[in-house]
DNA sequence: GGGCCAGCTGGAACGGCGTTCCAGCGAACC
DNA sequence: GGTTCGCTGGAACGCCGTTCCAGCTGGCCC
């Protein structure tokens, strides 16, 4: 691994799975995850499709590394030692959260791969809480999972709306255009959603999801 | 559309929007979201490529198409007048757990697409019984979306597990294969998830999912 | 009844993808 | 100094979604 070289440095920057993950994260970050490919990574890297081979199985390991990288800092993030449970969980949670708003793609990544260690790791972070609120043994489980899941689903589905927006519209366009939409729904059909579509306007993606995880806490607790 | 001729039959079926979907589905059930090609299915169809696009603009409506398909029954189900909401939302989502089981490529689907009427119709189905709940108006969105989310976080995640199991082992082995995995992991990384390893071997992923769902509906009716 | 026309068909072709293959290079070791 | 081996990168393969278009066919108008 560290090779050293009497010339100051090579004619280039050798390659490395890490100069790879990198390169891919910015790609999919500027072009969206269709826009991951070999030929434009290898372009980027000023090499060819063979040579990532070398270091990186084929496109999922690409994907899972380069999830893994953008979500780790928020699992590394020290759990403050004086914080409640719930906080600690609505930290870890937000911080996952960022990490998705800032990396759209990695959401739907989150739970593929056979023994993924984000979600693992996810799960542990909660489970860990979990354990701190003092929840049943039995239940541990259950709840855990709860959170987990709807971290999940609000990961995958900030994935989706990112998708469809032009990238030339701004958030506050986007909402408006939804909660119109919303609003010319038939009466008939969808009461609820029409009554409800005002409030996208002026709602917060984040503060909305920590409220969903303050429900859920609230959940696990309700039974003392 | 209803066109007739006095020849009994036609040399074949005529090809149909219907037609198209409903092959799809078999395609997706039998060989998974990548096996669903626009050849095999043009074959499956005994007609070219080309065809298919006179009826269909392109394999994300044929994937649409096909969730909103498969999803629609859950959906349709009349609610039962004399439930309580919290029985009729543990009914739909249960309903929703079931189609998702049987077809798990739609699960990534659900949320896809600029409006897609499954989504608002399951936000639409829950949030009325959101509102049958009481919950006061401010917090109707924030309840009906954590239970959206979850549900949809679920999906995804039953989805991701059979893409990982191989067709040949059945659900027992699968359990026990992830379970003995999680309890050989690093005691002082993984302490929690260690803990709960022994539960994923006797646990039921309906029941546990619609625990999930009981649990929220605590949450949000725990503050009266 | 004969010609026209529009709806529909299906096969060929295009560009691009993930992946594989392999000839070769340069540094490190005997 | 020759050999070896980790690593490179370009060419090639097979498959994909999609487009194109020549042609069929069945209903309509003259």
């Amino acid at each position: 691994m560290a090779t050293r070289t009497r010339h100051p440095e090579r004619r280039q920057e050798p390659l490395s799975r890490e100069r790879i993950v990198d390169a891919a994260v910015e790609l999919l970050d500027t072009v969206g995850e269709s826009g991951l490919t070999f030929r434009a990574l290898a372009e980027r890297l000023a090499t060819g499709p063979g040579a990532i081979y070398w270091h990186i199985a084929g496109r999922a390991e690409l994907l899972a590394a380069a999830t893994d990288a953008v979500v780790a800092p928020a699992l590394d993030a020290a759990d403050a030692a004086d914080a409640t449970p719930q906080e600690a969980i609505r930290t870890l949670a937000g911080d996952l959260f960022d990490a998705i708003d800032d990396h759209p793609w990695a959401g739907p990544q989150l739970g593929r791969a056979p023994a993924p260690p984000p979600l693992l790791r996810i799960l542990e972070g909660i489970g860990r809480q979990v354990q701190a609120l003092q929840v049943p043994e039995a239940a541990q489980f259950t709840a855990a999972c709860t959170l987990l899941n709807y971290i999940l689903g609000v990961a995958g589905q900030n994935a989706a709306n990112t998708g469809t927006v032009q990238p030339g519209t701004d958030r506050a366009e986007f909402l408006d255009a939804v909660a119109t939409t919303w609003a010319r729904l038939d009466p008939d059909q969808y009461p609820f959603t029409r009554t409800v579509a005002g409030q996208l306007r002026t709602h917060d993606d984040r503060e909305e999801f920590l409220a969903g995880i303050d429900l859920i806490l609230a959940g696990i607790t309700a039974g003392r």
